[in-house]
DNA sequence: CTACTTTAATCAGAGCATCTGACTAAGACA
DNA sequence: TGTCTTAGTCAGATGCTCTGATTAAAGTAG
């Protein structure tokens, strides 16, 4: 079976676990929102640098960037070092909802580890944090 | 780092690159497309499958086999075996396809291969194969 | 300092993908 | 026969993403 798409269905079954957890504890938000969202530092990120991070135009970055002020997940602040550039925030409401991804996520792993052992999972994590440095635009 | 975001990178640069080549190679498909096309099997699929397979709807998947029968990928023909089904079939035209998505994904592999060895890649393979057994909503 | 070039962000408009809900037709079964 | 389930479609709405053009600020070469 093709690796790709072998990549593709954990890599969906963690996002549709972690978006279907935070959502259930309350936050309102979705997928395309919540890859964005995932990408703000913690002193704020440029538009620029979420688009590239998240792979998407600057266009689509700030769509979903305003869909996140309007539910007041982040704010935009001016650059201090740019006059031309913002800062996306987090704001505190976003915060809140860390800890829920945190211990979904952490459940996923325990169920993972539980079923193809320690030892496997530990060099799936190595062999995908190599790939990254060859995968990842933004790294 | 998050593993699912871990999973998601390289799976998203091999989606992208065997898109990218197919379409090179002067086929005109869609991601989304592509997506469903990829899991019609040798003999036809059910539409039901088709969706259940690239998790969407009915609906979207009916919509996504309508635009590649327009253009010639797939063709609708009665299941013999139940008259309110039909199956999805691949044409010739598609068929040519599948080499040129095969060549890019041996090149892709072979790049990886190259950068983490054949060893870890080994056990990468075996450590998703195993996830997706539980992560796996068509397996 | 001025003029040109680049960069950060936004505006406008369009297309594609996806969903929910309602419906039709065929099969399964009591 | 009548009821329930399943395969697929129709209609309508929303969400996501893109290309192209624009504005404003920064950087740079003369």
């Amino acid at each position: 079976m093709n690796i790709g798409l072998l990549l593709f269905i954990p890599s969906r079954a963690v996002e549709n676990r972690i978006l279907a957890a935070v959502v259930a504890a309350g936050f309102e938000i979705t997928q395309a929102q919540a890859r964005v969202l995932m990408r703000v530092g913690p002193d704020g990120t440029r538009l620029t640098e979420l688009a590239e991070a998240a792979q998407v135009t600057k266009q689509t970055a700030g769509f979903l960037v305003d869909q996140l002020e309007k539910v007041g997940y982040v704010e935009r602040v001016p650059d201090p070092t740019d006059g031309r550039a913002r800062l996306v925030r987090l704001t505190d409401k976003a915060r809140e909802a860390v800890p829920v991804a945190n211990e979904e996520m952490a459940r996923i792993e325990a169920e993972w580890e539980q079923h193809i052992g320690k030892r496997r999972m530990a060099q799936l994590r190595e062999a995908l944090d190599m790939l990254g440095e060859i995968t990842d635009p933004y790294r």
